[in-house]
DNA sequence: AACGTTATCGGGAACGTTCCCGGATAAGCT
DNA sequence: AGCTTATCCGGGAACGTTCCCGATAACGTT
């Protein structure tokens, strides 16, 4: 682990430090044959220039750090790669962190970027996060933050997310036009954006083909198994219960999917079912799924770009703006009109 | 962005940069009274460590670097939350890096978490990767590195792996009990471990039963979508074309599922298909998905902790084990015995 | 002949932190 | 009174790098 440093080749080749770092920077103030004697020593001693200490000095990393909910999820993988490949042309490594969908530990990976002195941040908010004082310190300390997917509305800077309110008016449209009247909304916690929107999407569907909203039908959820049973006990002994079911977010998808499984419930033929969903195998489920897709890979590059160039460019009083990527509604066996 | 530092503190108590460094450490050499002014003074400017002077002084960064093929991907992500368990109770970071299978890329990012100073390096070695001078050179300059899923033969160290010699065994026996004969088995590029002992597994699987190797249902995979299609003619075309299939990782069960269902090849009537997979909509899918779950959580989990204690004991000539850890099968329809 | 140029290099500060070495003061001891 | 000892604190080097500021020749220019 005794990595070679400049100080090491200066000291073998009875140079200064200085004419060392030069000659590697390839400075024209520096004699071609020094160069050589450097450029070769250091080729043949494997000289690595060590990126901590050139950050000390310049505070600053190359380097943009990213926080999801979870990465054991497509949507939110998808959503890397997007963000990697962005970076990747353009110089800067992603150091990716998970907050769990915790808020301490949301807290705690932000605190640590940013004293690790990363170039910028790129966020998308925990579930349980209310208070987010400690992303406005944060953007007022001058570190460039960019939000995606789930964005907090007090804080001004770029965000991306995907048209939830358009992609849930048409999955809930859909649902409509081929008959269904009881539609039940499974979403996530009541405190994101994304819910928020979604459920805009949902009411607006329902109001334009004139179906009465009945706030029974809209569950608010976290990710616990027993909360399916207990949110389909509840829709089922409803006078009226649900003859569809539009959920938002992978995980909900495949979780009420497969509770509406376990009771026998036959799909579409009792209720239909379109979910958002990033799972690439929705069509091989049984029956195949209607999804939502969100544009994950498109929103995580437009979200690193958008960052990159506020880290490059350091305008001095940008212009923000939330960028609203299209969402697409793939129409399959699980929301067909009954027979 | 102009974080405050022991050195400003100092200069606002008019104290020396070392005594606000001790009291910061809590140092019993440090009026208690000092410690207090200098700790509210911290606390009200919200003074942080800077992590980055840390690791140029001591060498070290309380951080472990992680290198898997590609996060977009059950196992893999899950493995990582096994890493991140172990790491978050010791204290440590993990630092994620994806190689995307590429060689090229997993250099690269090997080279740059060692410059990045990281404690230990856990690795998932990318499928293109042949080549692997580029960890040998890290372990002998002290690096310490644990594999895991995919090791090298030729590098001494900590292993973690799932026993995929009799996760493919327990697969193919069963396939062969439930009458099938003619089985294809789909797996990774032949170079690396895990195909190696699958491939073995399947083999002592047939050998037991009394059936024939035939090496036209080997089929070696990358990753692409064409390269389904023409495995699928090439072994359709076969005189006898497969019964069965038994495919290796989540990535090929998923598109080799879709490419039967695509050809409207009925599972399990016409043929029966068992598969390497941590998807966990497996049993939603149509039919419900057989499949051996390899331990990934677990498997990340175990490999850190042996990194962790590498790192720390630092044991003078350590005795390098390669765990294997049992795999699962969960058998549904779709290798169902013909009616 | 005095001076500016050019080419080539070294010294040393700085980034933020820890830690070794020392130093001052006051109290306690013989 | 003189010694040790405890208590509390400052100076400065070091980690690896870059960069500003000089320094020294050799050379050409008036």
């Amino acid at each position: 682990m005794d990595n070679i440093t400049i100080k090491d080749i200066g000291k073998a080749l009875n140079l200064s430090t200085s004419t060392v770092s030069r000659a590697l920077r390839d400075s024209y103030e520096i004699n071609p044959e020094t160069k050589r004697l450097v450029l070769d020593y250091a080729e043949k001693m494997h000289y690595r220039p060590n990126p901590i200490a050139l950050s000390l000095k310049e505070n600053r990393s190359l380097s943009i750090g990213v926080i999801v909910p979870e990465i054991a999820n497509n949507y939110f993988s998808q959503a890397i790669n997007g963000i990697e490949a962005a970076a990747y042309d353009r110089g800067y490594h992603v150091v990716i962190f998970q907050s769990q969908e915790s808020y301490e530990r949301e807290v705690e990976k932000v605190e640590h970027l940013a004293a690790r002195r990363v170039d910028g941040l790129l966020m998308s908010l925990s579930s349980n996060t209310i208070d987010i004082s400690h992303l406005k310190t944060l953007g007022e300390r001058g570190l460039p933050l960019v939000f995606f997917d789930r964005i907090p509305a007090e804080i001004e800077t770029h965000k991306v997310v995907a048209d939830n309110f358009h992609g849930a008016f048409q999955a809930t449209a859909h649902l409509l036009e081929t008959g269904r009247r009881r539609i039940a909304h499974i979403t996530s916690q009541a405190g994101l954006s994304i819910t928020k929107e979604r459920l805009s999407g949902y009411l607006a569907a329902l109001e334009q083909y004139g179906v009465a909203f009945d706030e029974n039908l809209v569950k608010y959820c976290s990710y616990t198994l027993d909360e399916v049973q207990s949110n389909l006990d509840a829709l089922f002994a409803l006078p009226n219960p649900p003859d569809a079911f539009m959920t938002a977010a992978d995980r909900l998808a495949a979780s009420y999917y497969a509770g509406l499984k376990k009771r026998h419930i036959d799909i579409p033929e009792k209720v239909a079912f379109v979910g958002f969903s990033n799972l690439n195998v929705a069509e091989l489920l049984s029956p195949p799924m209607s999804t939502v897709v969100l544009p994950a890979f498109q929103m995580g590059h437009r979200a690193a770009v958008l960052l990159l160039d506020l880290i490059e460019k350091k305008p001095a009083n940008p212009v923000f703006r939330t960028e609203s990527l299209a969402s697409e509604l793939f129409i399959r066996e699980s929301s067909q009109p009954r027979k």
